[in-house]
DNA sequence: GCGATCCTGCGTAGTACTACGCAACGGGAC
DNA sequence: GTCCCGTTGCGTAGTACTACGCAGGATCGC
């Protein structure tokens, strides 16, 4: 990994996961890496942020690995506020989900890496070490899945983000009406946007479109 | 099956869980306590099957370690097969989930004990004892949960088989003209039978019915 | 047998959503 | 500036769902 000019200091490290035994199972395993030091762990995203306030500014971690699935603020959140206040600071995303949207999302976030939570256990230390390099690391079964289904096919990719906002009331459970609502929208409008989102989805149904907007939300917010 | 006049012997146990992680955070704990051996692990339900197959059957284990949310085989199939295989075999089951129909799927597929992932460590040790004890074991939250609900409140099991179905077609995304093929009975029965599922569950719109039923239906290879 | 429950189905009214087409406005890209 | 795109919104028609109430037939337990 990197060489440091400095005298030699292991990399320290952030966990957060709500799972208590997943920290057990990364704070053993990283305890046997001389090169690392878990210096905190939170159980969800504004615990992380508000143990990362509470820290000195010259002895911030290194690396943040962080769950994606949280009750209160997930990982992809976490990794969002924490990368605009201390970009320097390096994301490794853990997940269940191979879904690539949450990994996408979890890119856009800031996250330089992304690992199963049933992947190998030497993936993680492989992960650890590329993403304090500074490359970029993605578990073998995500690197795959992006092999073939394409960088970019997804058809959440095409939604605008207006289009997500009203894909994310449909996920709530909200009627057009309780979306336009929110949003301070006309009815109407809802309902353009709704039929673009079938057309661009290619959902035949009104029933489907719930289905499908549940599907995508469920996992991370309702999940638990 | 197993009189303690015999020389103290450890308990063994068999971890089952796809998360690498998850089963390393249980080795460390368990590596701890001179009272158990590991003997085994598995990622999935019919790889736990297949290592019991394999055992000796003077060296079976005398505790099962579940996750309830796998890929393939889950952990209440595997606690329902393992009870009618192997009854004295103490099963405790791992969730993320803290739903209790969950709960109750797996007290009635034969498991002693259910403790969330996200639990104090300590309460992972106590549910062991205590189902190795022959006593059953809820997780604090869980319990907690049980007695604000009632033990038997859940909505689901207010619902009739019939109601069921429809509830099944609602989560698949079908609209009531096609559950209504798919049962052979006509649309106004489907409505009939949605109108009660709304008053039984307590849910007001559509979107809404849809959002619960997606959830129910979807939610084993959901969490975090 | 009798009551309870479930499944089935209809009538009626009102509300919500669908499925087009059309159009104005603003922001970026070229 | 011009063009494209996203966002917003309306008109119109048709379809789907909601929310009652009512009721016959089947099944099961007492």
């Amino acid at each position: 990994m990197s060489s440091y000019s400095e005298p030699y200091r292991p990399a320290r490290v952030l966990l957060v996961d709500d799972h208590t035994l997943v920290r057990d199972g990364m704070r053993m395993h990283l305890a046997l890496q001389p090169s690392l030091t878990v210096v905190g762990e939170a159980d969800d995203g504004e615990a992380a942020l508000a143990w990362l306030a509470r820290r000195q500014p010259d002895a911030l971690p290194d690396l943040l690995i962080t769950d994606i699935g949280m009750r209160g603020m997930g990982g992809i959140a976490l990794a969002d506020a924490l990368h605009q206040r201390h970009p320097e600071i390096a994301v490794l995303m853990l997940s269940m989900h191979d879904n690539l949207e949450y990994v996408r999302q979890a890119m856009r976030a800031g996250a330089r890496g992304y690992v199963l939570k049933d992947a190998p256990a030497d993936e993680l230390l492989a992960a650890i070490d590329a993403v304090l390099a500074g490359r970029v690391f993605y578990s073998a079964r995500i690197a795959r899945r992006m092999i073939e289904e394409g960088p970019a096919s997804h058809p959440l990719d095409a939604l605008t983000p207006r289009e997500r906002d009203i894909l994310n009331g449909i996920g709530r459970g909200l009627a057009n009406k309780e979306i336009a609502a929110s949003l301070g929208v006309s009815v109407r409008t809802v309902e353009t946007h709704r039929l673009n989102l079938k057309r661009k989805l290619g959902i035949e149904g009104r029933a489907g479109l719930v289905k499908y907007a549940v599907e995508q939300l469920g996992g991370d917010a309702a999940g638990g």
